[in-house]
DNA sequence: GGATTTTATTTCAAGTATAAATTATATAAA
DNA sequence: TTTATATAATTTATACTTGAAATAAAATCC
């Protein structure tokens, strides 16, 4: 299995490899650059941050399942960054009408202030990051990456 | 700084930050794969295999310091990976001559022959996640990652 | 209608992660 | 020397993360 003839060890399985290693390096390192910004201009975390940009997208709210996928983090991780949330009044949760088992999670009006307030300085951060990638050059990317994400078994 | 004419907020602005979320939820879903595959087939999981990884490239050992910026991640971090690992016999702490502070870390007989059994097979799940990408196109995005982590203020 | 299964969420234990504080040692400067 | 500063690693407190088990409510089956 890694001759090379095999399917993998040869020189693509390598390059693929080598492409892996270098999505997982970079993006490790701007996560590390967005984490510090975050803690230090708004003392909080890129978690929370994600959480609130979920929900900014949802003005109607988010099941705490659909906050999990959207997110493609665990369920039970989910609760404990809402409850957080939800003790700085950032974050609401709802009954459904309909379905006691379900929560709805929404931004209250201090949630939607404090991430506007963030992401347009996230956005910026972003942007200085990548300054070095122009339009066309970030769309070859993000077309590779689309595929890669489409071809799941 | 997000109005049309803005540094940011413009349409480039928006681009990139499409590259980055792309970025993330590729390499999380490629991640969460991983991590799947790891914990089913060895019982282990992806932080323990970076580590071992990063020892293997490094057969005279690494000091603690060097592993935690090798993987960036946090010093207290590896501390604790590597306690588990140790008691697992598969990694082994060694006195280093002449500095007192530092500690060399190392692959056991156990920990290398382990790792061999995976990195394989490891190799053969990053191949046929990314079997949709050729070697070019991984060449085209692997030049685009290296130039963002390149470009470090 | 009642039993079964599925779905939505929380709880739990263990592991991973960070930043800040601490300990111990090394190096430089006075 | 003595003092000051820097470096290597650990410890601590807190937060994040997972997978599995537990709860509770809804949907399906018969």
């Amino acid at each position: 299995m890694s001759g090379p003839d095999g399917k993998a060890g040869n020189g693509l399985s390598k390059q693929r490899l080598r492409l892996w290693v270098n999505l997982l390096r970079t993006t490790r390192l701007i996560e590390a650059d967005l984490r510090e910004e975050m803690r230090t201009a708004y003392r909080t975390t890129l978690p929370r941050f994600d959480v609130l940009s979920a929900l900014e997208r949802h003005a109607g709210g988010l099941l705490m399942g659909e906050l999990s996928r959207h997110l493609m983090v665990s369920n039970g991780n989910v609760t404990g960054i809402v409850e957080r949330l939800v003790s700085d009044g950032l974050v609401e949760r709802l009954a459904v009408e309909g379905d006691r088992r379900a929560i709805l999670v929404r931004l209250t009006q201090a949630g939607a202030a404090a991430f506007a307030a963030m992401a347009a300085e996230h956005e910026d951060w972003v942007d200085r990051r990548l300054a070095a990638i122009g339009h066309d050059e970030a769309q070859t990317v993000i077309d590779t990456l689309s595929s890669i994400r489409e071809d799941r078994p």
